[in-house]
DNA sequence: TAGGCCATCTGGTCCT
DNA sequence: AGGACCAGATGGCCTA
């Protein structure tokens, strides 16, 4: 994995929609400048070739609803992947992780989410299965949870100290950019 | 320059 | 029927 320290890249409204230019989401960024839009650009790359080239019924005699419809979910496709985006973001911010300078990527978010879960979990059970006695509610249950997990087969490294030994070094692989 | 990551478009499928 | 969801395709940006 490639240490990134990019700036977060901006993003195009869309060049090509019906919508009034009063509707522009305002949170979405103007281009940089002396760059296209992605939409620009895709809708460039379509003319160049590839599968986004319409087909024979998509070319001049594509009815205009037709065309319409599809302008219409290119943007609820655009918000779909934008409330997405928002969602790894938040999800970002709520993971620890060594380089704040770094933005994790999507993929390194989730794992890293997977593993602090665990280790989280391992952690509420080792105290709540061990020196709390008066904890009462969750921390049986989480541990028959676990437990059941266990005899589910998980993960065969599931052991508690195994989630934040994991976690731990996943943090440090980051840390180095790897 | 190659590879990773990403945004966008698109058509198919599922769901309400 | 229409919207949500999904995955494939494509090309741009960035870093090593």
């Amino acid at each position: 994995m490639k240490t990134k320290s990019r700036p977060p890249r901006r993003r195009a409204p869309p060049q090509n929609t019906e919508a009034p230019p009063g509707e522009q989401a305002p949170e979405r960024p103007q281009p940089a400048r002396g760059l296209r839009s992605r939409t620009a650009r895709a809708q460039g790359a379509r003319a160049e070739g590839g599968r986004r080239r319409p087909g024979p019924a998509g070319q001049a005699g594509r009815r205009e609803s037709s065309v319409q419809r599809r302008l219409e979910s290119n943007e609820r496709e655009r918000q779909r992947m934008h409330t997405l985006n928002n969602a790894f973001q938040a999800l970002r911010e709520v993971i620890p992780h060594v380089r704040a300078d770094k933005k994790l990527s999507k993929i390194e978010t989730l794992t890293l989410a997977k593993n602090y879960i665990k280790s989280l979990t391992a952690t509420i059970l080792t105290m709540s299965s061990g020196r709390l006695p008066g904890l009462e509610g969750p921390g049986p249950k989480l541990y028959q949870h676990y437990q059941q997990q266990q005899a589910a087969g998980a993960a065969p490294e599931a052991q508690p100290e195994g989630h934040l030994h994991k976690y731990s070094t996943q943090i440090h692989s980051f840390r180095e950019g790897s």
